[in-house]
DNA sequence: AAAATTTATTATGCATGCATAATAAATTTT
DNA sequence: AAAATTTATTATGCATGCATAATAAATTTT
């Protein structure tokens, strides 16, 4: 269909979202990282900050600082973990409901309005690449021999 | 097919390919960022910078500050455009070019690994989508309508 | 139970994307 | 042609993702 690769589609798409998801966040004072961050947090219950890395695909080095910015915002609270004396609890704070509500409609709205565009048949399909895309790294399908291959040459 | 988001699932397959990159380029010196850049320098002839942004998808402030460091690290030279004294010609040095062909290798590679497994039907949709979604976005059909209502409440 | 290991967190540094502001060189208007 | 506008570039600041290193608290080994 296209003269370009897999990799450079998959980024431009995802780059797009992600400027539409932060001018969208901008709006009513956030980004999409804290949005996505805030749709992670259970907003009833205390959060152990540890479950929202493997939630959100981060590494928690990369959470700890967008947590300590978003408890800077008076987004979230942390307190320390009464069960577990090295880890903390994320709690929202009535600001960071509402702008986790806020967050919650743009990424509905954006669901909505792809699934409306594109037949289901195509999302599975849609999905089920990117599955085996997954996969194929995750199994190091793709750079392991390479790897080996290029180590040679330069150490 | 799962129970997940599709902004969820392009994020988490941009930053697992992204990451898989990264881990590539490491092993000869570079990043993903400049093995991009790289390769879409033209490696026999000077490539004004200004084609650089709209073939990677990147504004033209973002590329200035790579090509500044991949200039500092022997990658490229630049030089004033004799046919526009505000623009710059890039020009890969040799060092460049071997990085450059580094590059190529794992971008093809996996290229290839992807389509070997996925079908072209499988592919050509996944483009598609894709392409619906850049539409989807580029022409508003997103958040235009979302901004406007919520920006009577914020402003 | 003491020692060794693992886990959770934080601080820092680097890379990179964006936005904004500044500057100089085209280009277009008047 | 002079003035106004646009375009190309750069510098900076902010956000965010990763990696690495440090620290303290579990957990597992011995």
């Amino acid at each position: 269909m296209k003269d370009i690769t897999i990799d450079y589609a998959l980024r431009a798409t995802w780059q797009s979202v992600a400027r539409m998801y932060n001018e969208e966040a901008k709006n009513f004072g956030t980004t999409m990282a804290v949005g996505f961050t805030l749709l992670s947090i259970d907003p009833k219950t205390g959060t152990p900050s540890t479950s929202l890395g493997p939630k959100m695909g981060m590494e928690a080095t990369s959470l700890s600082r967008i947590l300590k910015s978003m408890e800077e915002k008076g987004l979230i609270t942390r307190k320390p973990n009464p069960e577990d004396g090295r880890g903390v609890l994320i709690y929202l704070t009535p600001f960071g409901l509402e702008k986790r509500e806020d967050s919650k409609d743009v990424v509905l709205r954006f669901n909505e309005v792809v699934r409306q565009n594109v037949s289901e048949e195509e999302l599975n399909n849609f999905f089920k690449v990117m599955e085996t895309i997954n996969g194929l790294i995750s199994e190091k399908k793709i750079y392991t021999r390479n790897t080996k291959l290029n180590n040679n040459h330069h150490q």
